[in-house]
DNA sequence: ATGAAAGCGCTAACAG
DNA sequence: CTGTTAGCGCTTTCAT
């Protein structure tokens, strides 16, 4: 390597420079140690095209120059200004992740698949907590169309029904993929679980084990996954024989503990005879409240009532007892999720696949 | 307001406008429906300044201008194009934030917190897990240094000491702020708690409920705030004229549940007179891992073993025995954070302050 | 292997 | 109030 200053006694750059076109005065964007690609071009002795070539790794540059320009840009602390050249090659290189509220370890796991795989392939992440402002005005999928994000993910099942509903055909244009709540028809590329399946293996277990009075606590039925899932739960039951009924069913619009806890609350409220002796909650979340909600009505968990959650969340093997879950492979949904749209980001014109990633029934302590 | 297209049988832009002078051909950026500024301002008859001036909400624009202007964008489907836009005005919008493990609900807190002041004031959020590839050959900050973001703020104790260190004086310079674990003596603006207090207090009371033998379980020692809290619990200590004993110290390099686990299971191994009555975790997350490792011990809590988490997580309240925690304010240490930086990033010149917040301790059932 | 030059789409002087 | 114009810093033909 050729010798190059030392980089604490590096010459403040650009401080004799006549020249310079633009100079580091303020509201200039030069103001960059190292200038821009044109000051480090001149100060080498080649053209800009030259320094560019180095800087993105093409071939042909001489390596001899390849070196001058690279000393210079070491010696001199440039850095690429990545809205130029975002600019020009017209992709920002980000991807919009809007999730419904991350403060719920499921979809923070889902959001670290993601945000591994795009940087991996040179993107990075911005996230929307589509939560945070419930009463906006516009679209997420307007920062595709302003060019905010080259592309994006959506596990917010609300944005993606709005979304599938709201741009019947201009959707399944714009380059985004749904995650979790999907729905095959709409046309756009998703990455989920057979949700139908799942529900069912897990309240079979229940039965399996003896229970009859199933308690189900689903999110809104709106949701394609909470229909999916409560179907499942009603096919488990009638092949068992036993009735569904009405009382057993309770629906709740937020997936936190509190919610858990007060809907098991409500349900130990019912009629002896019809008191539920399992509850199945579509959120290791939910779960978890349901946990305490019954230790608050002097249920033995699962002596008296078993529980099974959803998700299998780290936490899930935490409480007392442990909790019997659904498991869904978090990371891989994410990681899929942003491979799928990456793929569509490289060829527009690729019909990108949906796909459905393995569920398990996960047995510890509460069922 | 005047008549206006219905947006479903609008046009198809620039389908037959052959002075367009970059087309919707392949690899052109004026795709998008609309197409540019100069499109949508030769079609309604004025220059692109005009339309610009409309777009940015300028007053000195005839009222009927304007109203043509939209009229046309509406009818268009127009959308600024963000990447030209932050070329031109330099600047990104985007603020990064850092953060070592958004599995851990107490920084999704606070990640929230930022995001809700962000997006009030324009700005997205660029979101980086820092654990995700410890081996990272580039700083984070040379994401502010290539534009990419135009300020950053950083959770991330590692990456906070890092930062402070490498770039003694261009740390100062650069837009960030340190959040939670922070430095005074650094010069970059900062919001955290007084982790010292914070922690004499949580020991203060266990000490007044009778408890001798109290042990802690710390991050690593490095970090400051780690420092700061075993300093806290040392003096609590030191007060009450107990001898602090070095088995009573365990630190993890991790503030996950098993870490917390394997942490309690250890000191329950401690020879009987020896062993704690108490233990006080620096982190809920880790204090949930210590109910469950002392359920593994078959201690029972608080009548066994007292335990005093830190954070105050929505989890804290739900687990069994409810988790008596010192309560950080989450949300508004993200929300100051978002503050402080977009203060510097609107007066580079002003000098930001550190901030303190009040922490509190929360009294539930675990000690 | 290298350079000259043309813009990417937008904002903001400046001029009228 | 409106238009003309000069770039923002970069990538990329197209020459040489």
């Amino acid at each position: 390597m050729p010798a190059q200053p030392q980089p604490g006694s590096a010459s403040p750059p650009e401080a004799d420079e006549a020249s310079e076109a633009h100079g580091a005065g303020v509201g200039g964007m030069a103001m960059a140690r190292g200038g821009s690609i044109a000051a480090v071009a001149r100060r080498v002795g080649v053209s800009v095209a030259t320094v560019s070539r180095v800087l993105n790794g093409h071939a042909n540059v001489r390596p001899a120059t390849r070196e001058r320009v690279l000393a210079e840009i070491e010696a001199s602390g440039y850095r690429v200004n990545e809205l130029a050249r975002n600019l020009r090659t017209a992709e920002s290189r980000l991807l919009l992740t809007m999730v419904p509220d991350f403060g719920n370890p499921f979809y923070a796991e889902i959001v670290r698949g993601i945000d591994s795989v795009a940087r991996g392939r040179g993107y990075f992440m911005l996230l929307c907590d589509t939560g945070a402002d419930a009463g906006r005005e516009r679209s997420y999928f307007d920062l595709l169309r302003r060019h905010r994000a080259d592309g994006a993910i959506c596990l917010d099942p609300a944005t993606v029904q709005q979304a599938n509903r709201m741009m019947a055909d201009e959707s399944a244009a714009l380059p985004w993929v749904a995650c979790c709540e999907f729905d095959p028809a709409a046309g756009v590329p998703y990455v989920g679980i057979d949700n139908f399946q799942a529900a069912r293996d897990a309240v079979r277990h229940l039965i399996a084990s003896g229970r009859r009075r199933i308690a189900l606590i689903n999110s809104d039925d709106h949701y394609l996954y909470a229909q999916q899932r409560r179907d499942g739960y009603l096919a488990a039951l009638a092949e068992a024989g036993i009735e569904a009924r009405d009382a057993w069913r309770v629906n709740v619009n937020c997936l936190d503990y509190e919610a858990g806890a007060e809907a098991a609350a409500a349900l130990m409220h019912l009629r002896r005879d019809i008191a539920p002796d399992a509850i199945f909650a579509v959120s290791d979340t939910l779960a978890v409240g349901v946990l305490n909600g019954l230790r608050g009505a002097l249920r033995r968990v699962p002596g008296d009532v078993a529980v099974v959650g959803f998700d299998d969340i780290a936490l899930a093997a935490q409480v007392d007892p442990p909790l019997t879950t659904v498991a869904q492979p978090m990371r891989e949904l994410g990681e899929t999720a942003a491979r799928l749209l990456l793929r569509r980001l490289a060829d527009p014109q690729a019909d990108v696949p949906g796909v459905l990633l393995p569920h398990r029934l996960v047995i510890r302590q509460s069922a």
